[in-house]
DNA sequence: AAAAAAGTTTAGACAAATCTAAAAATTTAT
DNA sequence: ATAAATTTTTAGATTTGTCTAAACTTTTTT
């Protein structure tokens, strides 16, 4: 089934607010749309009919399992695109949410696998929020600072915490990126500082406050 | 200036019907957008008010300057997203109309700088068809067989006149792309095979069928 | 130059998504 | 348990883009 963008803004909407806070209602919801609670109304019999969620008058609703699927169907398309617009374009962060809004409502599954793959198959967007697969499921991973990085350990870079000119500075002469596998060779107690490993790189050294900012999954 | 999709499609329509036929009428245009005639009057008069076409009842219209600069703005899009489509996704050439369509109306300035910046700023998408600039320039481009080539002369990959598997296998394996730099380096009579460089590869040799079939810019 | 044909526009209706204001149901407070 | 407050739904209007059918222009034919 293909919804309209709009159609696909409120199942997205009821998925975020449900993980949220557990149930939403017709004017949180509302709220979070910025619409009417009577537009919200006519949209819950609709999706109702699509049969992507319940609803009974006066007594709320809720996603059902196909509503779920596909909220995350496009979670996952948002958050491809978003992961494309910083490593592949070097947009920055603040600008990347609003441009993903819109490429997320473009569907095409055979586009989607093929960006997934050209991405190198990222486990989540550069905020550090997971990227559902194909199939719906949100991969669990365990997200630490480079810092506590176990030695040795392989890990991918997933996000980074802040976006100074200096921090990317930095990431730029590293060359790390999104994405990049990185590995901790050595830690030098004096400072905090960390001999690592950046995908086929020569290794480097990372200053403690980049590796408080720099954050991995390793698992 | 920000049209919905729709006004966009019709003000591409209209372009690419006067740039072929060099005016439009009502019922072309309806049957190009599969639309009726009705609706087009419609939407003329809409579009005479936003001030990107002449329209006079009965005596039919045409794109003012401002409405032919908004529809290379789309072209521009629409050709950059079908390059990145295939020179990076890897999809073929049937698939990448419907998606570009879609794509096209994803509009903000900077991404679209940024594409084309990414993509190298090429001068055709992949049908060989030129794409504006910024400002609306289409380049005017010398396109030409590889076979000829100039020897020695540099030129770019702009398209590929089939796209049997023989052929992306041959492409694929010499590593040519879309937008690759490419001279050849020397000619033989005898079978009119070329030994040509490709970006910063070893020099290689092409059959005269595959230097038929390949396309490129030379200016 | 009338009549016929072709093309275009208007009139009126419809569907989607929205709104405001009023009505109805539920929840909370007394 | 009734009244008050809150929340939700309905009713009816609006906007955008669409349609068909009828009316109107222009063009072509005779």
């Amino acid at each position: 089934m293909k919804l309209s963008p709009i159609e696909e803004n409120y199942i997205k909407s009821i998925y975020y607010l449900q993980a949220k806070k557990g149930n939403v209602n017709t004017n949180s919801l509302a709220a979070h749309l910025e619409t009417s609670a009577a537009s919200v109304t006519d949209m819950m019999k609709k999706l109702k009919r699509k049969k992507l969620l319940e609803y009974k008058k006066y007594y709320g609703f809720r996603l059902n399992a196909a509503g779920n699927l596909y909220a995350l169907e496009i979670i996952r398309r948002h958050r491809l695109w978003e992961f494309f617009l910083v490593s592949k374009l070097g947009m920055q962060w603040e600008k990347i949410h609003d441009i993903a809004e819109q490429l997320e409502h473009v569907s095409n599954d055979e586009l989607i696998k093929k960006l997934d793959d050209f991405l190198g198959n990222p486990k989540t967007d550069p905020h550090g929020d997971p990227i559902p697969n194909e199939k719906g499921v949100m991969p669990v991973l365990r997200q630490i600072a480079l810092k506590d990085l176990t030695i040795k350990k392989n890990a991918m870079v997933s996000s980074v915490s802040n976006q100074t000119p200096q921090m990317m500075e930095m990431l730029n002469h590293y060359k790390i990126k999104l994405g990049s596998h990185i590995k901790v060779t050595k830690q030098f107690v004096f400072d905090g500082s960390l001999q690592v490993k950046i995908d086929k790189q020569p290794e480097c050294i990372i200053s403690s406050m980049g590796a408080k900012n720099i954050f991995v999954y390793d698992n």
